[in-house]
DNA sequence: TGTACATCAGTGAACGCGCGTTCACTGATGTAC
DNA sequence: TGTACATCAGTGAACGCGCGTTCACTGATGTAC
């Protein structure tokens, strides 16, 4: 190996070590993420950050987006364990991996999920990571449904032709040829489950439930059944 | 009225204006709430502000719990609103109320239902008043069930003894006499509720519904057909 | 009604802290001949 | 292999800003006689 990727390689270790730095600290401060907090636990000069980052959004940027590659990985890793015929199993499966991640990463999964940072303004490039927990799902659910094997549960409320059309163009972007009806019954899960995992996260289920992590997946199954994955 | 009275007034009357300026200054800043902002938007010393508020954080608890306050009582006059026969009128009117304050106080929400601040920590008088919303959709939710109305979906995933527990213990506190399976999927519409305004006004709906308001009608009116609410 | 005193709101300076970012610098490491 | 030069990481001081909180103070307002 030439000297020139010797000095490479160094560089992305110390850049890999400010990140890792970073996400601990974010730990500690919430969003208050600050560059000298970083650079003190690190045994280095502030100013030395530059060298890596030209600023505190750009490290944030990234932060973020390794977030959701992470969150993402996660809960794809979940679902690919699992026979691709039990839909129900990787529903679940793909629920929990979120859950567990942001229990393992309570400020990493407010940084993606909580209120936006004061001050800070996520650039384009974080729009479409945040999609892959969601695709999961419908891909799922999608699976289900080509088997023929999808029994959503009757409720009276029929779509809105608004919404429809909202949904429409989402299917006919992802080439996934979901009927309506059951992408709408995907967001509704998908918004449950992240409801329920910032719930969790934010201590806003204290004092109420003590067995979150039975009453996690009770909610996870009730959505299942609604959606009609075979059990 | 008494000269000492008076005094008492105008000290209340600023304690009013402290209070709606921190409110505004919230909205630009986030949760990054900052005396001297407040202070310097009332064109005063920020040492001033001690004579009213002992410190930053009793001035955030204070806007905490009256926010609390205040989305609870637009919660209460919407069901209030409307026939207590009604009750998936009163459901939708309390959910629509939750999205309307939400929309109407965005900083004041994510103060209540966004990540933690860092370096505040919520006294115990912060946890009840949090509880008023989902406390109106159980009764809701009652009414119907005490006047034999409710239609619960069926659904094949039993409720687990763990969580049956947890919510025995909630219908003991509250003296209704819910079934459990019946708390459990308010619990459910609860989550769902927070959980798709939390996206809405945090922008993560940003770039797939559009129609916003009608999705989120159907989204309630789906979880009120769950629950079995009468149409 | 008038005066002496007490109460209280608001001032302004100060303390000690933290922050992001710039900049000229030192010294080590890598490159070219 | 040895030397001259270029590249780059990290330093430390500085700028200009913001913060919460304390404290002695000035004046105005209220109270008691």
């Amino acid at each position: 190996m030439s000297a020139a990727s010797l000095r490479a390689r160094v560089r992305t270790e110390m850049i890999e070590e400010i990140k890792a730095t970073a996400r601990k600290r974010l730990a500690a401060d919430g969003a208050g993420l600050s560059l000298r907090g970083v650079a003190r636990d690190m045994g280095i000069v502030a100013s030395a950050l530059y060298r890596y980052f030209p600023s505190r959004d750009d490290l944030l940027t990234v932060l973020i987006l390794e977030s959701y590659e992470s969150l993402g990985n996660a809960a794809a890793r979940a679902a690919e364990a699992r026979p691709t015929g039990d839909q129900r199993g990787r529903w679940l499966a793909v629920c929990t991996a979120v859950r567990d991640w942001a229990t393992a990463n309570p400020s990493e999964y407010g940084l993606l999920y909580g209120s936006p940072i004061p001050g800070y303004t996520a650039p384009r490039d974080t729009i479409a990571p945040a999609a892959t927990v969601v695709l999961l799902l419908a891909d799922i659910a999608a699976d289900a449904e080509s088997a023929g094997l999808l029994r959503p549960a009757p409720l009276a409320t029929p779509l809105p032709n608004s919404v429809r059309g909202d949904l429409r163009i989402l299917i006919d972007e992802q080439q996934s040829g979901l009927p309506e009806e059951v992408l709408d019954r995907v967001f509704l899960g998908w918004t449950q489950l992240f409801g329920l995992v910032t719930f969790e996260i934010f201590g806003r289920l204290d004092g109420t439930i003590t067995a979150v992590g039975d009453y996690f997946e009770h909610q996870m199954n009730l959505i299942a059944d609604l959606i009609g994955l075979p059990a």
